[in-house]
DNA sequence: GCAATTCGTTTCGCTTCCGTTTCAGTCCTT
DNA sequence: AAGGACTGAAACGGAAGCGAAACGAATTGC
């Protein structure tokens, strides 16, 4: 893949990302969005925080507009009562889904 | 490639980015940046509207937001004054061009 | 048992963005 | 020259973002 190809993909899959009314997020929402369906759990705050590298108000926050999404949720750890893990659902789990074959599909009329 | 693949390369793209501190453009922002860059000219407010099927103060708002980073430029169009053409500068065109190369680069990290 | 640390959230003042509506300037046709 | 059509920007109230600092609750360490 060439660096031209690479941006041509990334346009066309932003733009029907932005034509279809997909919610706005920002680049940093949505790294934080894929952190926590592609990497393996347990997610906490403060993981987020060091992985993005950005403050933990950034996380907090971005899990209040995306928690509103219903795109994560939030539980307390029972274990450590301090610590607050962020769990996938069901409609970010599609959301992320549909995402990643938007891409492909992309990808494929790319032209070579 | 697969959705896995697409959505773990996407992921390491924006991690990269947001580590690095770049601008935290939101989609509609990037996708406005890179058809600026993409497509070829010229581009007016209402162009770029009817293109990502936002309203015009969007990108009115995008280009106030994205002048000030110095990644475009708005000039008046002397033939028809009504128009405001929108120009790729020095610093976006080598923001875009690190951005794909970024994308590139993770590409080739990418476990296969 | 009590101070120190850790965790996530909240607050502060400020900036940016939203959709809708309104506006000033510029064509264009008659 | 006058009316309407069109373009981009500005105004508005509301929502959400920021960094920095302070906060309460929970845990740890001595």
């Amino acid at each position: 893949m060439r660096p031209s190809q690479a941006l041509r993909l990334w346009q066309q899959v932003l733009l029907s990302q932005v034509r279809d009314g997909a919610p706005d997020l920002t680049m940093r929402q949505t790294a934080i969005l894929l952190t926590i369906y592609l990497d393996p759990p347990p997610h906490t705050v403060r993981g987020l925080a060091a992985r993005l590298n950005v403050t933990k108000p950034v996380i907090t926050r971005a899990l209040d507009t995306m928690g509103a999404l219903k795109l994560v949720s939030r539980h307390r750890d029972e274990l450590d009562k301090r610590n607050v893990l962020i769990r996938r659902t069901v409609e970010g789990a599609l959301f992320v889904e549909r995402f990643g074959d938007g891409i492909v599909d992309r990808a494929h009329e790319l032209p070579i």
